[in-house]
DNA sequence: GCCGTTTTCGGCCCGACTGTTTTCAGTCG
């Protein structure tokens, strides 16, 4: 198990990176939360430790240059001065007086910032030890997982272990981060991102860039000073290794201009893609210096093949499709026409239908499904039977004032209904008739084994108001696993009573994955692609939605919300 | 401690269910 090391005294020579500053401020907050502290106050420094994590320029920079540190989101006066006293003076008083009057146990646990210490001293009392060194043996043993369950376990894991993966929304704000840094500090003339990043994969280990530069000793140099300082892990003449202090690693790839659509090929697919891709054409380094192919198009016409997506690069049968020319005309943003799952302040939602709607229609979409939750799904204000019979006719009234005053959007009455435990609907039959479609999900017992949670969902199929299943495997990435279904036995049930998947565009569910999609697809299962929108701000998640489509290799045809609306009603009724 | 189209104070989800950690913490959106 890779641990934390000790930073405080290591770098007393160098400027201090702002991972080494979050690492302090995130320490305070650990320490802070085993008092009786405002608890508001310690997830301020939590916040903070985690914006400043990211931040590119550095902190350490910005302090001796006296500039204003409340220009960052979460840092006030107060966390404005911790930074200061830590960049000018290596310490911070606060928490250095914290850490001498805590328990040497709670103390300790400041090394690892990521650690709950309320969790940990449960857990310490629990299985009588006090010490960190207990604490990774009693994970490795399974005794934490066995006495205190999964979650107690990978909350340990995690904060014992350096991160170093990352969900592709937060890996592409670094992207656009790192990219800028290149660009405007290291003196990259061109830059592209490629490898996991491009090929759009939900959950990124690595950030890797094609780079042009005149110079690039020089910007492997320049690189080390982002975020304050970055560890180089390895260099050559063409290629840098670092250590980002997000998590994943960044690799950068340096190529003339000649080359560059090579170095895409050669960057961009899966080691898998790659190994199937050289056994037809050859081994793509060695056509370096050839000059022959401007674009990566030339380069896949060169050897008789179809260009190949990016999002398809990871080694299925895409070669094969390729060389056959019967590669899928891939799902884009601009097919799709209308959002299918979207809340409202009926619900847990933060606008009302109208603004939804209003906001659907100015996003590009001719119809939007306001989708609130049922009755039993207290803690998202589920919408009781009395007031969803209201809800179905203020649509029908808002659709008319809608279509009068603003054209160009059709609000969809349907609702997200709960899956009960038993497999029956969280509402009557009589009024999800009422309803243009449904989506149908899975919120409570996520405990049940795989047989009984996947019957509880094939019951619920034969229910004739159920239409699409609501992001079919419940997983959160990096957070929790799924639970536990027979997916290729629900996807059989959906084909043969008429049900529908989602992909849920929530860039931490992204469920159904690439994997289940292109099984759902392949059994002639329609998707639909979903933002489960809680605001009019989120519309535009359905990139990765989109995104998952692809490397599913779905085309407009498989995806319910590609249709206009008289062709998709149809397609609800049972 | 931070923040502001509720702007210098009063907010910052939250509420019911689950399950074994037996009495409240974890969990679901």
């Amino acid at each position: 198990m890779g641990t934390r090391k000790e930073t405080q005294s290591t770098t007393q020579a160098s400027a201090l990176s702002n991972a080494e500053i979050a690492d302090r401020l995130a320490g305070l907050a650990q320490l802070l939360s085993t008092q009786k502290e405002n608890p508001y106050k310690v997830k301020a420094y939590q916040r903070a430790a985690v914006r400043v994590r990211l931040l590119s320029e550095s902190l350490d920079d910005l302090v001796k240059e006296d500039a204003d540190l409340t220009q960052f989101p979460g840092v006030g006066e107060a966390i404005a001065s911790a930074i200061r006293e830590i960049v000018l003076t290596g310490k911070l008083r606060k928490l250095d007086a914290l850490r001498g009057q805590a328990d040497p146990e709670v103390a300790s646990l400041t090394d690892y910032p990521r650690l709950d210490p309320k969790r940990i001293l449960r857990i310490y009392k629990k299985l009588k030890i006090n010490s960190i060194e207990a604490l990774s043996e009693k994970l490795e043993s399974g005794e934490i997982e066995s006495a205190l369950g999964r979650r107690a376990a990978q909350h340990v894991r995690q904060g014992l272990s350096e991160p170093h993966v990352m969900l592709l929304y937060r890996a592409d704000a670094l992207r656009d981060s790192i990219e800028e840094f290149l660009l405007t500090k290291c003196g990259a003339k061109a830059v592209q991102v490629v490898g996991a990043c491009r090929r759009r994969a939900e959950v990124i280990e690595e950030i890797a860039f094609v780079i042009e530069t005149d110079d690039f000793s020089s910007v492997v140099r320049r690189m080390q000073h982002y975020g304050g300082r970055t560890e180089l892990l390895e260099t050559s003449s063409h290629h840098g290794v670092y250590a980002l202090a997000a998590g994943p690693t960044l690799r950068l790839r340096h190529c003339s201009s000649p080359d560059w659509a090579l170095a895409l090929i050669a960057e961009t697919g899966s080691a898998a893609h790659l190994k199937k891709l050289e056994a037809v054409t050859e081994r793509v380094t060695s056509l370096f210096g050839s000059g022959a192919f401007p674009t990566e198009t030339a380069f896949y016409r060169k050897f008789g093949l179809e260009y190949i997506e990016p999002e398809l690069r990871e080694g299925h049968d895409e070669i094969e499709r390729a060389q056959q020319h019967t590669l899928p005309s891939l799902v884009r943003l601009k097919d799709i026409r209308g959002e299918l799952h979207a809340h409202s302040t009926s619900s847990d939602g933060s606008h009302s239908i109208e603004q939804m709607a209003i906001a659907a229609r100015d996003f590009g979409y001719e119809y939007i499904g306001m989708t609130d939750h049922s009755q039993s799904l207290k803690i998202a204000r589920g919408v009781p039977v009395a007031d969803l019979w209201k809800q179905v006719r203020a649509i029908d009234k808002l659709n008319d004032n809608l279509n009068s005053r603003l054209t160009g959007i059709q609000v969809l009455k349907s609702a997200e209904v709960d899956i009960l435990a038993d497999g029956t609907l969280d509402y009557p039959d009589e009024l999800l008739a009422e309803l243009d479609y449904t989506v149908c999900s899975v919120h409570s017992r996520f405990g049940f084994g795989k047989q009984e949670q996947t019957e509880r969902i094939l019951r619920a199929m034969d229910n004739r108001y159920f239409n699409i299943l609501g992001h079919a495997t419940g997983r959160l990435l990096l957070k929790r696993p799924g639970y536990e279904l027979d997916v290729e036995r629900i996807i059989h049930h959906a084909k043969k009573t008429g049900c529908f998947f989602e992909i849920n565009s929530s860039p931490d569910r992204l469920d159904l994955s690439a994997e289940n999609a292109r099984l759902a697809n392949e059994a002639g299962v329609k998707i639909a692609i979903s933002t489960d929108a809680h605001s009019t701000r989120e519309f535009g998640t359905v990139r990765y939605g989109i995104d998952q489509a692809r490397r599913a290799g779905l085309e407009p045809t498989s995806i319910l919300n590609c249709l206009p609306w008289p062709s998709l009603g149809p397609l609800f009724r049972r």
